[in-house]
DNA sequence: TAGTTAGTTCAGTATTTGCAGAACCAATAA
DNA sequence: TTATTGGTTCTGCAAATACTGAACTAACTA
C-alpha cells in the first residue's frame, strides 16, 4: 500500500484543482486519509512540516467554507480537526446551485444591452440564461427529491 | 446609464471569480457589452489600454476554453472576436457534470481507507459520494430532456 | 519586390500569492 | 500570580503570475 505521505501529496494535487492553495489542499487530504480522522493542530503541523501560521491560516480557510470542523475531548484543551462530512451535502447543493452565479453576470449584460441593435446576440445570451435557469431548477428539484427519500 | 468602461470593470471583477486573470476577465466582459458584439484585436487593445501581448494571450486562453471565437468579413484581414454563445450550452453541461470530478477524489479516499477502524467516518464519505453520484445522474437526465425539447 | 498589417513570441519587470519565523494573545494549569 | 499551552497575527521574503515593450513572423498589398 502506498505510504500515507505520498497519498496525501497525490490527493493534495487533485484538491488544488478545486481552487485551494497547496497547503490547504494537503491539510484537507490529510484529514481525509489520516487515522483517526480527527487530528490536532500539531499533528497536522508536524505531518506536513509546515509553519504554525500556514497551518493556522489553512485551517481557518477550510473552516470558513465548511470543509473542515473540529471536535474536542473533555480534559483536553486541544482542538481535533476533521473533515466536516455533516455539512458536505449542503456544500454540494450550493455548488450545484451556484451555476447560477454566472446568471448574475448574464442578467447584468442583458440589462445593459436592453437597447442594443444586435437583437440576435442578445437573444443568444437570453437562451443561455434560459438553459441555465432551467438546469438550476431541475437541480433543486432533484435535491428536494433526495431529501424526501 | 453607467459608462461602458465602468461596466466592463464591474463585470470584469465578477468574472475574475470564475478563475480568470484580470485582463481575461475584462476582455470577456468587453465582448459581452460592446456594440457591435464583435471587436477587432485593436479595438480591444485600445479600449482596455493593454499591450498587444497581453491581449493576444488573453484571447488565446478564452478561445481555448471556447468562451470566445471570432468571425471575419470578406475583404477585411482582421479577425473580429466575439463571445462564443454557440458553445456555451456545451460548456454549462460540462461544468454541471464536473461535480463528478470531486468523486474521483472521494473514491480514492474510500479505497485507501478500506481497512479503517473508523467505519462511521468511512460511511459518511460513502454517503456524500452517493448523493453526488445521484445528482450527476439527475443533471444528465435534465440535460437530455432539454435537448429533446 | 518591398512595405504594411495583424497578431505572436520572447525577455524582462511589477504585482500577487503562499509561506516561514517570531512576536503575540487568551485560556488553562500550577 | 506566573508559567504553559494552543493557536493567531504580523512582517518579510521567495516563487509564481500577469503584464509590458520590443523584436519578430506570416500573410496580404502596392
Amino acid at each position: 500500500m502506498k505510504d500515507l505521505k505520498d497519498k496525501v501529496e497525490e490527493l493534495g494535487v487533485l484538491s488544488e484543482k478545486f481552487g485551494r492553495t497547496p497547503l490547504e489542499a494537503r491539510v484537507f487530504s490529510y484529514l481525509l486519509l489520516a487515522e483517526p480522522p480527527y487530528r490536532s493542530f500539531d499533528d497536522i503541523r508536524e505531518f506536513l512540516q509546515a509553519s504554525k501560521s500556514a497551518v493556522s491560516n489553512a485551517l481557518n480557510v477550510l473552516q470558513r467554507d465548511n470543509s473542515v470542523t473540529y471536535r474536542t475531548f473533555s480534559g483536553d484543551r486541544k482542538r481535533y480537526f476533521m473533515v466536516n462530512t455533516k455539512e458536505w451535502n449542503k456544500k454540494l447543493m450550493d455548488s450545484a446551485r451556484n451555476l447560477s452565479a454566472f446568471n448574475v453576470l448574464l442578467s447584468q449584460v442583458l440589462e445593459y444591452r436592453a437597447n442594443s441593435k444586435h437583437e440576435e446576440f442578445t437573444q443568444e445570451i437570453q437562451a443561455v440564461m434560459d438553459f441555465q435557469t432551467y438546469l438550476s431548477e431541475e437541480i433543486d428539484k432533484a435535491i428536494e427529491a433526495w431529501k424526501r427519500k
